[in-house]
DNA sequence: AAAAAGAGTGACCACATCGTCATTATTGGG
DNA sequence: CCCAATAATGACGATGTGGTCACTCTTTTT
């Protein structure tokens, strides 16, 4: 079957046809390689966030790249092997944090402690979004539909970030740093909130200054809408909020 | 073009061939032709909801009813519109209840008001999942897509709801019950946060008894996570927490 | 009972889509 | 410069899909 260009020892190669780096150096041919990905993968994943998932053909992402159809196929082994090279970078880095941000709660006996490891968190989505919008998006609009075909990679991150909020939002339970509300609720909800919110920063609805956005979250989450009884009436001007003539 | 059968003067109707009632009373037509329209109805839900919106074909939906493919085409016009028709009752209760909260809200003075006037949302969304847990997850699944084909309707539904929860929030800011956090920004978070708790709802998560839902949220969005402080230690035990040994 | 109107059917058309593969073009090593 | 290895191409077969329509069956009206 694979018999030919098995030069190196890679041993079984699951890639069936594809994404086999070709022989040569670090030369023309890898650099080509290297182009050509991403300019399949640029076309497909703009295609993807315009139309959905589903409705974006091979046909469409060859198109769209300049290329033959057979030429996709030489890069990725189908439509959800592409979605999932899309996701690798995004999923790496949100994971990583997702694990480390577990790891410090694990340790943190104080407010402060809990505040900076979310705000690591925190930090590392921003830079997702900053470096990786596009995937963000694919993310965000594709994550809830049913895991099947080319969606089911995605589908699957959504169910990591959904285990780790919770695992996490257990862990900042158990040193008495939260109201006892159940993890699994209170995850899932600021899962949600984020979601929503990074949702309309990328959709570009009037939502403010997106750099306010984190305080603003920390606010909500930590100590929500409510203003604090024994307040003054709180007169003071909303930002924002229409002004009163 | 539609030349024929046109005996009554119906004037311009745009359904352009199907859901034209059976001229004859409440008789046996017009029951059987409610039946249909409900089998394909279900049908296309269920499938829907198993494989996203895109991935199930008219064929699909007429197969899984048992019936010829022709009669789809006199029931509807197309998917989008069997996609209108699924959403029709859910989106009318859904922005009627919007609607409510927002004048509630608007003479809404003090906190408890307030309260009430959340709380009605809340019960006309507990309604509509009862009635229609499959067209909530319909909704929930791809209201974030982008507004093509059959996912149109959908879509709108969705941004009618962010905007009416926008409103309903700058309503309730102009009274000084809320933390001076722009309205566009809390309102989408709180949306998110129910969203994404609907979802765990209707697709099994585990997240414990539904009925506490409503207490948990209000107990997040009005006073977030963090024990308050000053509080004991909080060495009460979690509910569903993991036992300490 | 007969005729008219409505409802249901499924073959059918035109076109889209996937994935393949023989063929042609390009590259890198000798 | 030539040749083997690799990459790119696009026509092709098979199957899927939306939507139509002449026809048959059922209900309602006369």
């Amino acid at each position: 079957m694979t018999s030919r260009g098995e030069t190196r020892g890679k041993g079984a190669d699951t890639r069936p046809e594809a994404a086999r780096r070709p022989g040569p150096p670090g030369g023309r041919r890898e650099t080509h390689r290297r182009e050509r990905t991403k300019e399949l993968e640029d076309a497909a994943l703009r295609l993807f966030v315009e139309r959905g998932l589903d409705l974006v053909t091979i046909d469409d992402i060859t198109q769209a790249t300049g290329v033959a159809k057979g030429t996709f196929y030489r890069y990725f082994e189908d439509k959800a092997a592409l979605v999932d090279a899309l996701l690798a970078p995004v999923r790496g880095e949100l994971l990583e944090g997702l694990e480390a941000c577990g790891r410090a709660l694990e340790v943190a006996r104080d407010v402060e402690a809990m505040f900076e490891a979310y705000r690591a968190v925190a930090a590392v989505i921003a830079s997702a979004l900053l470096q990786y919008p596009g995937v963000v998006r694919l993310y965000l609009q594709e994550s809830r539909g049913p895991a099947v075909g080319a969606r089911t990679k995605v589908a699957e991150l959504s169910k990591l970030v959904a285990r780790h909020a919770v695992d996490i939002t257990q862990k900042a339970h158990t040193h008495g740093l939260l109201r006892p509300v159940r993890a699994a609720v209170s995850g899932l909800a600021v899962v949600g909130a984020v979601e929503r919110l990074l949702l309309a920063v990328l959709s570009e609805e009037d939502i403010g200054n997106p750099l306010d956005l984190p305080d603003a979250l920390t606010t909500l989450v930590l100590d929500g809408l409510r203003v604090p009884p024994g307040a003054r009436p709180a007169r003071r001007k909303l930002d924002g909020g229409p002004k009163r003539p």
